[in-house]
DNA sequence: TCAATGAAAGTGCATATGCACACTTAACCG
DNA sequence: CGGTTAAGTGTGCATATGCACTTTCATTGA
């Protein structure tokens, strides 16, 4: 019965701590009015304008996950979005009070970050991070 | 400015890479009609009947969300749901159409954890699990 | 010029996730 | 025996995620 086998599954035990620690940044920023998973976007939208393929490129996420992840920032006017130019892209950027909340957010989610920094200490964490990368382009290489 | 600091985020690195390893399994699974997120809870009930809130705190996941994510395989007939003696308990048990099931997705399971495993070798995929329940364990403690 | 192509964005569907809250019932206690 | 408490479960709401498919529009090519 090799059922046993499933315990060491990678995805599960990766989603399994990836829940828990996003539930960790989600109370800690709960005073902020944002989610731990709203954060990257207003923060990659930053130091300037982006298209929405683009934007979910970086993020590493469908793009029409992130669609429907921008609706709730829209209609908070943390961000705006406006047609360019060329072709139907949508320029992305992050409002005045998209940047506010950003400043606000930061002590917060500096606190979660450097807690949870100390837990295992930052080589082990950069390491993980990047072995977490690696594997990450070794599958994504393997679909060309 | 501190906003490039975000892009070092715990939680989003995390998220990112745990997109990326689900949809590699949920391809590699698409044949065997089982996603990535449903496997460990078959497997989990295969040795045998558990409740609700135990499956739940095994998985690590809130226990509302389990009952959703059963819906599916119980009206797919893959898990049976039944009333204990004991308070309003149920009991969870994986049927046999859910066991075979199961049979039928471990090779494309092993294929994709194999695959996967050899973009890191085994030590340091074991390290890294490790660590992440280490830091999964330091959180929760915290909240004590 | 106009049809074909291709790039960019959006929708419908199904599942995944957790919080606040409600419901049900067994056990406990006066 | 009846009221309270505690345990176990379920619902409503909002967001997160990705696939298949559609819509829109600029560019390219005959």
């Amino acid at each position: 019965m090799p059922f046993a086998e499933y315990q060491h599954c990678l995805c599960f035990n990766l989603r399994r701590a990836t829940r828990a620690i996003t539930q960790y940044y989600d109370h800690a920023l709960a005073g902020s009015g944002l989610r731990a998973t709203q954060l990257p976007i207003l923060a990659r939208l930053a130091p300037g304008p982006m298209t929405m393929s683009d934007l979910a490129a970086w993020l590493g996420m469908d793009r029409t996950t992130l669609v429907r992840n921008l609706r709730p920032l829209e209609e908070a006017n943390y961000v705006a979005s406006a047609p360019r130019a060329r072709g139907r892209q949508l320029e992305l950027s992050l409002t005045e009070e998209g940047a506010a909340l950003l400043r606000k957010a930061y002590p917060l989610w500096k606190e979660a970050q450097t807690s949870l920094t100390r837990s295992l200490g930052d080589a082990r964490w950069a390491a993980l991070i990047a072995d977490l990368a690696t594997a990450g382009e070794t599958i994504s290489a393997g679909r060309n």
